[in-house]
DNA sequence: GAAGATACGGAGGCAGCCTCCGCTTAACAA
DNA sequence: TTGTTAAGCGGAGGCTGCCTCCGTATCTTC
């Protein structure tokens, strides 16, 4: 068993963990990243375990499922969006902060290709991971979303589960060829269509000085 | 091989394809319908095989992988709600017929859980069922599209590829606890963000119109 | 250094994937 | 009809990956 803070606080004794245990585990993770990053979900344990130099049974004694491992390994991922989100509760314009932290999100996505692909998998099936890092990206955008809500700067009534569900669906599309220039302009969309319309917004489309709301890509 | 109008042409004498082969194609999409259905992606071919029944060499035979068997079966599906966009197409308000198609696109979802989760696997791995039924859609909601963005409606730098993407994504993050009512008002939002405003939606909110520039990626 | 807890690793049982090939059956010609 | 033959059938078997179990090795503690 790893050693968890506060786990017994009644007056038994508690072991430190052992260093090879401890170094076992980091090392299944590093491989897990890699191979997952590499090959999507379906890639072979075995070959986790045998690219961390450990063998198939510590792997499954760290990790009793392929889940558990996901959950593992992307803790860290969905921390570092979620700590995007408190910097940016900083910025001045909130709506123009929430554009922003979805786009890194896109960005972040990008460089992840196989790793999406094993967390939409683990989202299906309503596991750990799912529950973690649902709750972990809806409290960190719900800040976001409202600060801009109480700014009146956009409708009330969106929820930040509705909000992540969206995003992330749409990020889910990658590996299409242009799927990134894509979302981004979806997500454009999609702000324009939380912001509630100031009026310098409104024009209609014949009207010359429209702010050119996205830029076409292709 | 299975017999297809005009593929030879030339003279050869062309049997007529077996009764019994063309009996186990159809049961064998009929037990996959089933079983994908309930069991997702990853339900076993040879279960498939069983209740079909057939043996596993048959299933083999007629469906080479596990995507070609997605392929067809999915094909249908696909096709209806093609056909219901072609429908809507008549309606007189265009922004409000391409809401109607969304919407009725999450009802199709949601009779079909485990099947999305195939579809979406699929179309991860780029395959053969992604390029049809992505095009069929594409070109369905295209023509939704295009006469709402000729009547000045809507905006008009959004493509079909784009919006279906959209839609996908969101129905993707189905079969957890009220996703559907959360991709409704997804939805909901998403077409307004797609509707060139029309003055009466125009409150303003704030004195100041906040300039909301768009950041370009960093 | 000894004792005991903890962790290691891989053999082995199981399940699903897929191929291969001898047997069966339907289509066609006579 | 009947014979011929291409087309189709099915399942045994090889392979790979999943996961468990337990004898052995290693670490922590005293």
């Amino acid at each position: 068993m790893i050693y968890i803070a506060g786990m017994d606080d009644h007056t038994d004794q508690i072991r430190k963990p052992r260093a090879d245990a401890v170094r076992n585990r980091e090392r299944v993770l590093e491989a897990a990243k890699a191979v997952f990053s590499a090959g999507g979900p379906e890639a072979s344990l075995e070959a986790i375990a045998k690219r961390a130099g450990v063998g198939i049974g510590t792997l499954y004694r760290h990790f009793p499922t392929r889940e558990d491992l996901f959950e593992a390994v992307y803790r860290r991922e969905v921390e570092q969006l979620s700590e995007l989100a408190e910097q940016l509760k900083n910025a001045k314009d909130p709506v123009d902060a929430l554009r922003r932290w979805l786009r890194s999100g896109v960005e972040f996505v990008a460089t992840k290709k196989g790793m999406v692909a094993a967390l939409a998998l683990a989202v299906q099936s309503g596991s750990e991971l799912h529950a973690f890092s649902f709750e972990r990206l809806t409290k960190a955008i719900g800040s976001l979303l409202d600060r801009a809500a109480a700014a009146g700067a956009m409708r009330a009534d969106i929820s930040p589960e509705d909000l992540l569900r969206a995003f992330f669906g749409m990020c889910y599309m990658h590996d299409q060829p242009g799927w990134q220039s894509s979302v981004l302009r979806m997500l454009d969309v999609f702000v324009d269509g939380l912001r509630v319309q100031p009026a310098a917004n409104v024009k209609t489309r014949a009207a010359k000085p429209v702010k050119p709301a996205v830029k076409r890509k292709r």
